[in-house]
DNA sequence: GACTTCCTACCTAACGCTCGCTAGGGCTTT
DNA sequence: AAAGCCCTAGCGAGCGTTAGGTAGGAAGTC
């Protein structure tokens, strides 16, 4: 058997969960049931395995919204699904979301420009094609930015929000989310 | 002389900086210049440290709004205000905005709970009122989230969309962030 | 087929170091 | 004298990492 890949496996939920620090390489090695010397047979050191671990989370998630933007359809509805697929992805892959949050929280400028330029790049432009035709006016980078923020965000703050007044347990639903923040995208506050 | 505000201070730097499990009791008395025992006669131990940081670090943010609330302006303009005051703040007080991001990643609900009650409480319900003011038809409470959305994604996706196409270097002015969200916000994609 | 040799994938055990934390003692102020 | 503040020195545990070894299969030689 190889372990290689279950190593990898293990290692994205628990860096998640509890970052680069939090997390040793005798809890890693014990919570898959190997020994701490088969880590370093497959990896050099902590920082190797870590940086490896997350590419490898990252590796196969870009094919999932290419379709999208081959559909035939509106830039409306392309931005209504843009943000459900995205939304139902995060909500499901949440420690592939922790890991993004961490690494942008380290904000190492050479992981930084690689994550830009291998995982978003793609999916990031066409956000900018739907931006200048959804809002011509505005810029377009800034806009991009934005829908992300409103999708993205909305997630992140649930553990604190649930706190926060008016909150109700449907706020947590995929669908509601998405439909709020489509709504405040196409329409603006008062449509 | 008294070391506990010194210690507090240097503390929420470097637990911003690095998390919890990243510095240690060591490393900090280094930075301070103080010995390990000196913090842990005004500590009893690392996570009290750290909570009492955390909370120390909020404790004078709050007024900081308060005035805005006050003033007799139109709705619009008071979103346009706190969003130009939230900014500028963010970008000024980052160990703060940091510390909030880690506290939200680890979402501890009991620490959650605190925060909500105590820090956002009051501007979270100002932001309710204007929410259903400027958007009568919508959910306040998803619509007050997404406003704080747009304004602290914006800052914390900088060291990422750096590396994205399309960014300039004046999308990292506290202005124009204001500028783009207040826009968006009040006028919808076309406006 | 039996043999040696080599390689890969895993292990146990331990090195040197840093961790959170504390006992006990010495100044300074009251 | 008591109390408050800070120190040096050190405990036991856990850290990242490595040296050295074993089991088993593939490849080459007789």
């Amino acid at each position: 058997m190889n372990l290689k890949e279950p190593i990898l496996t293990k290692a994205i939920l628990l860096f998640a969960e509890k970052g680069f620090a939090g997390l040793s390489m005798r809890q890693l090695a014990k919570e898959i049931g190997i020994s701490v010397a088969t880590i370093y047979h497959h990896f050099p050191d902590k920082q190797s395995l870590y940086q490896e671990a997350v590419l490898f989370a990252f590796s196969d998630k870009e094919q999932i919204f290419t379709e999208l933007w081959d559909r035939p359809s509106s830039a409306e509805q392309k931005l209504s699904d843009f943000i459900r697929i995205t939304t139902e992805f995060l909500v499901q892959d949440r420690d592939f979301h922790r890991l993004i949050q961490r690494e942008i929280l380290d904000a190492n400028p050479e992981r930084m420009r690689l994550l830009a330029q291998t995982v978003f790049k793609k999916q990031f432009e066409f956000l900018l094609l739907l931006s200048a035709e959804l809002a011509p006016g505005r810029d377009t980078h800034l806009t991009a930015i934005s829908i992300v923020s409103l999708v993205k965000h909305q997630l992140e703050m649930l553990p604190l929000r649930r706190h926060l007044f008016g909150w109700k347990p449907e706020h947590e639903a995929p669908e509601v989310i998405t439909e709020h923040v489509t709504g405040l995208l196409l329409m603006g506050p008062k449509g």
